[in-house]
Formats: C-alpha cells, structure tokens, sequence
DNA sequence: CGGTGCTTTGAAGCCTATCAACAAAAGTGG
DNA sequence: CCACTTTTGTTGATAGGCTTCAAAGCACCG
C-alpha cells in the first residue's frame, strides 16, 4: 500500500483537494438525482484514489469487511467462476459507478470484481461512509437510488439475455453499456469498447465467436459501426423501443 | 371487495384470531431466521385473507400505494410482457412468501403477479406495516434478511439461465422450486409441480416443446421422476454441487 | 523478433425453435 | 353427469441458431 489517507487523522470536516479530484466523476453520477445535493461529507471516508496499470482483479470474500471501491475513470465489472471454469459476468461499472454497493449488491454473495488497465478506483473506508450516510438521509438517499436504478438495470438487462437471441442480447447489453458510460461523463458520439469479445460472451452467455459473427451482422444491419475499440449505435431510439429498454437515471 | 378487516378500527395489539391463521405459512418461513421471533405486531396490518378460485393476475401499477400481499398457500409469480407478446416469468412464489416486496422486488418495476387457481393470500396494509416494521426493527430485519435471501436466489437462478444450456437451466429451475416450496411448509418427498410447461418456459427462455423434451430426457436420465403434477429429483446433493447450486436460507 | 492474446473466418455438428398434428387433461355450460 | 370447448402435453419433421474445433491474421509488448 502506498502512502494515503486511509488510516491516520485527517482533519475532520475539511476539504480534502485531493479527495475531491478523486471523487469527480462519483460526484457527476450523484448529482443526476439531485443536481445540488452537498457531497462533501463523503471527504471523511475517503482513503486514497488508486490507479491500476493493468486489468485486476479483487476478491472479496464474505463476512469480510471491505473498503467501498467507486470507479472514478475507466471499467470494470463483477463476475463469478462456475466449477467448469467458466466466467459469468454479472454487472459492469463505469466511471463514477460504485462498484458492489446497495441493493444491486445485495444480491451477489460472493462478488469478485475485474478492474480494467488503466482504470483509476477512489477508496472509502466502508465504517465511516456509513456514519457520514447514517448522518446525512439525504445523502442516504441518492446512495439508495443510484443502487436501486442500477438493480433495476440489471434486472432489465437479465430478462432479456434470458428470453432473447443473439442479436437482441448484444443489442440490449449495447444499449445498457451506453448509459453506464454516459452517466458520469459525456464520451461523445463513439463511445469506447472496454469489453474484449470473450467479456461480451461471458456477460450475455454467448461464445466469443457468436459474438463476433453476430456483432458483424449488427454492423450490415446499420445498428452498429465500429472503429478499433470504440463503437457507435444507429437509431437508438427504435432499438430501445423494440427492446422495450427503460431508463432509470433521471437527467 | 368483502366485508375484511381492511379499514375498521381492529383492536391494536389484541392477537386476531382470523389474522393468525391466515398468516400461519408466513410465519412458519420468517420463523427460518429467527425461531422464536414475536411476529404478532403484524396483526394491526392485517386486512382480510382472500382465496382465489382461477388464475389470477394482479396488475400493479408504478407509484400506487399497493396492499402487501403474502401467498398463504399455492402458488404465484411475477412476468412481464414483451411488446411482441411474449412473457418473461422473473420470480415465483411458494407458501408464505411475500409477493413483490423488499429488496427483491426493487428491481422489479411495473411487477405484474399471477396467482393460481386455488391460491390464498394474505393482504395487509402496506402503511400499517410500515409503522410495524419501523417500530420492531428485530422484524423488520426478518423482512429484510427475507427479502435479502430471495434476491440472491433470484441472482443465482438468473446467473444459470444465462450462461448453462437447456438441461441444466431446468434442473437449476426445478431445484429453486423444489427449495421455495420447503421454505414454510414440508411438501413430502413429492413436490407438487404448480407450473406449466409453458410457464417453464417462460421463466427459462426456452419453448414450450423444448421443455417437454428436456424434461423426458432428465427423467431417462434418472435426475427426474414425474407422476401427473407431482415431481420428485433425483441426488440433489450431486446436482447441487454440478449446478454450484447455493442456500440462502437458514434451518 | 517471437510470444501472447484478441479477432475473424470456415466447416461441421449439436442444440433449440418452429410448424403441425394429435392425445390428454381440464375447464365450461347444459 | 355428459358433450363441448379450450388448454396443456407429447411427438415428428424440418429449419435455423449457436457452439465447437481449427486455422490464420492482427495488434501489442517483452
């Protein structure tokens, strides 16, 4: 561990600049529920901002206590391993997204989070951001909603890899991966890929391979350009329309 | 509506016979978290115990203040519908489970439930609860620790019907059933079968057919044995630990 | 420069859906 | 209780979707 914030007494109540920096995007994300809330108490469970140079992984065990990880630039998401060696992922986070917090959370015992290269993840100590919540309901509550819009997007995102074929599937995981960037930061018309085609598989329950053929039909179809790692959807508002897709962010 | 205990001034805090009975399954399966936890206070949101004589489903509405229904006895579940008329069955319900409520049913906007023939449920005062709840936190975290374990029974389930192909997204389904209707009562080694085939297949993502073939081959496998509406499995124990299939209830 | 991982493409075969027909069961109304 | 209708479950044939295996091109990095 390098030097940081997280264990000695830093001085209550005040603004730490480096926190704040570090939590910009956190706060971006926020501020979608309540454009004025004040969110300087979150200074007081800030730890440090870390920056991973490559993809990483987080194992958090049961029962343990662990730091609250926000994602403050890049991507990541959760899975779990099956017997066979095989990978579901279960969620994915970014920027300004609170990786494995509230009732999104609730429900994935056991949650490993995988952490992009290059992402950059603000640390909270979990006992004092539940002290400053517990002290401020209304900070509460935008914690509350950010957790329960993102239940529900999940949710969402689960009925159709169920129900729905390819196409539909990576459409759909499309779609959701566009909000989730577009939450905390506004990346332009050509968003980036974070997702290798083996994560695209393991998150709608394909093989890399379909995936690929697929999303190459998606592209001859007009629903879809890629350029490298980046992508851009067509008519997103009849995609969303046919998919029946909803948003739960507000703004 | 019949004449119920819905909106007269029922003795507060005096044990209501009727409400006692109505509630016995409910009781039975919070009573898996705490055995000897003192449920009476729910009492005073006791409103009337309706029994249903055909299939039924029960539309809820977004931002209406809804009864809390608890299923007393047979079966229910929560769908939603695809613009192109296709159903996705997203949770079910056995004997004493509250119907969309808690954390599981954040996720769930729009819930519509389906309630079967010959089901009888409980419906109480979604306020009175509230204030119940608030006011014995020792139940309210019944409610939660209820709500909490449902949730990662559906994350589990959901995780299978992604990622597993046909036969183990029944055998994974059948298991989830097999443990619903065990929560609050004891179904004999014979558990009734309250689904469909049809209804499998929504609540698989597979068709009708494919589950009846699917189905033929578990039970030439050995895995399954059906006689009319009744089912029984084959090593649980095994299927469990091929499925990575987990408990989140106590008891 | 070789190694590694990612992406694409082809061929083959299994898995699942669709369509159709029918049997069995259950609800409906007399 | 019976005849009738509707729903549910089963089976076969066929088509299409998806996976597997294999090979090759590409980008990135030591």
């Amino acid at each position: 561990m390098q030097k940081g914030l997280h264990d000695d007494e830093e001085g209550q109540g005040r603004l730490a600049p480096e926190a704040s920096v570090a939590m910009a995007t956190l706060v971006r994300r926020l501020h979608r529920f309540s454009p004025g809330a004040d969110l300087t108490p979150l200074n007081h469970a800030f730890q440090q901002l870390r920056s991973l140079d490559r993809d990483e992984p987080v194992w958090r065990h049961k029962s343990e206590d662990h730091p609250v990880l926000v994602l403050e630039s890049g991507f990541a998401y959760s899975f779990t391993l099956y017997p066979d060696g095989r990978r579901h992922i279960g969620d994915m986070f970014g920027p300004g997204a609170l990786c494995g917090f509230g009732s999104a959370a609730v429900a994935e015992e056991g949650l490993n989070l995988a952490f992009k290269s290059g992402s950059r993840v603000t640390v909270f100590d979990a006992a004092r951001l539940a002290d400053a919540l517990h002290e401020k309901p209304e900070l509460e509550l935008l914690f509350k909603q950010d957790g329960d819009a993102r239940a529900r997007r999940t949710a969402q995102r689960n009925r159709g890899l169920i129900s729905l074929p390819a196409a539909e599937k990576l459409a759909l995981v499309l779609l959701d991966l566009r909000e989730e960037l577009s939450l905390a930061t506004d990346p332009g018309e050509w968003l980036p890929l974070p997702l290798t085609l083996r994560e695209l598989g393991d998150l709608t329950g394909l093989t890399d391979v379909h995936v690929s053929r697929t999303l190459k039909k998606l592209q001859t179809d007009g629903m879809l350009e890629r350029r490298g790692k980046r992508f851009r959807m067509g008519d997103t508002a009849a995609l969303e329309s046919a998919l029946d897709y909803r948003h739960f962010y507000y703004g």
